[in-house]
DNA sequence: ATGGTAGGTCTCCTA
């Protein structure tokens, strides 16, 4: 059976509502992960996405953060973790009946500076990284999915401009590496990149572009990894860009991949 | 080199 999974961060849950039921309507997801809900769980409005047949397994808090899956095959709740001693809603885990486990994260963003001494959000950043790599090492994830906003494009054709983006946060060497870290010490396999492996990719568009589509200043910021077991179940990956054009837009576009379980 | 937009909200923090 092919299983689609989708990763949006949303940027406000309640707001994009509307547009969240157009993309469930309109590609049928089997789950979608949703990363900056921004709200308490018990905000989020589940009524209309139940009537397309979604159930939600959350983690919420007031204003910032919170992760959701949405999912319309039978799902349980596996748990979240708290990185970096905060409980900030930044991963929750849901279980599928065939055991495969997904993991939605969302990895701290890290300020504007790149420099841990000046700026406390990039020793965040890489803190929660670290946590994530000594996880994965200790306990090795198997029959797993992991997706989220990363806040990283680790690529060079993961950015519209490599050289200029070096030191800017989400493209610099230190979270390059640390995030090669992670999915090393997990035996991650980048699927987006496994089925999609040439040119320019971007998952994210600042919402400052006067015309974010012209100028195309794009970041592969979300992702969807799989461990080795699953990974060659993979077969169909794209980025749905048309998304970040709609009413009202996130300024990310939703990611999918299809698995044949 | 600078500033640009967006969401939620203890009118400023986060992205």
């Amino acid at each position: 059976m092919p299983t689609t999974i989708c990763t949006w961060n949303i940027n406000s849950v309640r707001l994009r509502e509307p547009i969240v039921l157009k993309l469930l309507e309109e590609q049928q997801p089997d789950v979608l992960c949703l990363q900056e809900c921004k709200a308490m769980v018990d905000l989020i409005p589940t009524e209309n996405f139940a009537k397309l047949g979604y159930s939600l397994i959350a983690r919420g808090q007031k204003a910032y953060n919170g992760v959701a899956l949405l999912s319309r095959i039978p799902m349980e709740d596996a748990g979240h973790r708290d990185f970096v001693g905060k409980k900030d809603a930044r991963h929750v885990a849901g279980r599928l009946e065939n055991g495969v486990t997904i993991h939605n994260f969302y990895i701290p963003a890290g300020g504007d500076v790149a420099d841990r001494e000046v700026n406390e959000k990039f020793g965040h950043k890489l803190d929660f990284l670290s946590e994530m790599q000594d996880w994965f090492a200790t306990d090795t994830p198997e029959k797993s999915i992991l997706v989220g906003d990363l806040n990283i494009a680790p690529r060079e054709d993961d950015v519209w401009s490599h050289k200029q983006l070096l030191k800017v946060v989400s493209h610099t060497p230190v979270e390059v590496d640390a995030l090669d870290a992670v999915q090393k010490s997990g035996n991650w396999v980048d699927i987006t990149r496994k089925d999609i492996p040439d040119g320019q990719l971007y998952s994210w568009w600042s919402y400052r572009a006067k015309d974010w589509a012209l100028s195309n200043k794009g970041r592969r910021l979300d992702h969807i990894w799989a461990t080795e077991d699953i990974s060659n179940t993979a077969h169909s990956s794209r980025i749905y860009a048309d998304a970040r054009g709609w009413e009202k837009p996130s300024d990310h576009a939703p990611v999918f991949a299809t698995f044949d379980f």
